[in-house]
DNA sequence: TGTACATCAGTGAACGCGCGTTCACTGATGTAC
DNA sequence: TGTACATCAGTGAACGCGCGTTCACTGATGTAC
């Protein structure tokens, strides 16, 4: 069956966008590709047309994941002056939604401790993201006029992955809602934005 | 060949201790009981007349760990009041020694992203030594005169399993070094300890 | 306009490998007589 | 004091299973003539 010209492009985003949920969901090492053919609609022995590896799949999995999270987080500050911005991307990261979704959030959280373990590969895409993270905070820090922003923002942001990671690992809903709850005041406190309320949109939709 | 009255449980031990080491090192799912009993001095087959699955081995290993990590924070604070005590467990917990010996280090920021995928039972064990953790920084903090310890225990808590884990997850040195001592220095500035500084026995020994 | 052939995304059987688990067996030592 | 037997931690072959990867094949369509 011959496919009309853009088939195979199509086939590859429909692989990657499964892998990469199956990715935060599952950790690198239980992405299986039968699976993940088998949820794009198509057989495994197909996967070697579009990926030379499981290994390569992982890593543009992960380019892929990394540029719709930095998506999803400009647009869940768009529009906002610096300060109300990083009161809503901390309120965007440290939130029950994120913590419940792992399928659909930052691969920061779903994959640290797996990532001691990755090939040389997939390491170097995911530190790429860590880097872009914490500028992207940086900036944002900067324009607040927040005083050694790059270093506050790796500070912030391993308090936020902390606060997810952690509060997804327990079982415990209790446990696990206070843990959430208070890292994130405690976040908000520490750049003096208690101030700023949590806006809804950023827990439902 | 019979042994003597002790000598099981002392295999036990032995498998236990194996197992530690490499749950932190490479997760739940990739420690093989042929690998750990060959590590232990003995064949794979005999590991059932130990645990009756790699599951119980995984739940007891858990357990075994807690217990001593727990023993290494106290001697780690031992004799010191509150405010140092707090110090010290903050240097001692986010520390280049303790990102760089996962195997030898804190199983809760070795396994967090991986526990989401863990039995029941496992999760279980896990939780508990979560809840245990908090409770001993929070008694710390409540000691030192802070107010809402068991808030600020979540809170500071989730912080430094942030700060090990991110920091162990990238691959580059320089940004490791960088998120780690960060986040170090961060933490003890909301809990107002800059004025204790870093004991060296901490970070070498 | 019609026919033979090339293309190539996708199929599905088969492979080798690692793993958790089972099980018949071993053999040194304690115990019954 | 000596002998037959029971015990049981540990051995190692074998199992079924899931996985990544390979490969001969399919078959609809484009292209050459």
């Amino acid at each position: 069956m011959r496919y009309s010209e853009t088939h195979k492009a199509e086939t590859r985003e429909k692989i990657l966008k499964v892998a990469s949920r199956t990715l935060r969901e599952k950790g690198p090492e239980n992405v299986a590709v039968a699976e993940i053919m088998e949820a794009a609609g198509l057989t495994h022995g197909g996967f070697y047309a579009h990926f030379k590896s499981k290994d390569a799949l992982l890593a543009e999995t992960l380019k892929h994941t990394f540029s719709s999270a930095r998506a999803k987080a400009l647009k869940a500050v768009e529009g906002l002056p610096p300060r109300h911005a990083l009161a809503a991307y901390v309120d965007f990261y440290v939130s029950p939604r994120h913590r419940d979704f792992p399928e659909r959030g930052c691969p920061i959280s779903a994959l640290n401790s797996d990532m001691p373990r990755q090939s040389k590969k997939f390491r170097a895409v995911y530190d790429e993201g860590v880097k872009n993270l914490v500028r992207l905070i940086a900036g944002w820090l900067e324009e607040a006029g927040y005083e050694e922003p790059e270093k506050l923002s790796s500070s912030l942001f391993s308090a936020m992955v902390g606060a997810v990671s952690v509060s997804r690992s327990v079982a415990d809903k209790e446990l696990s809602d206070e843990l959430l709850e208070s890292a994130r005041t405690g976040i908000k406190a520490r750049l003096g934005l208690t101030d700023i309320a949590l806006s809804r949109t950023h827990l439902d939709g």
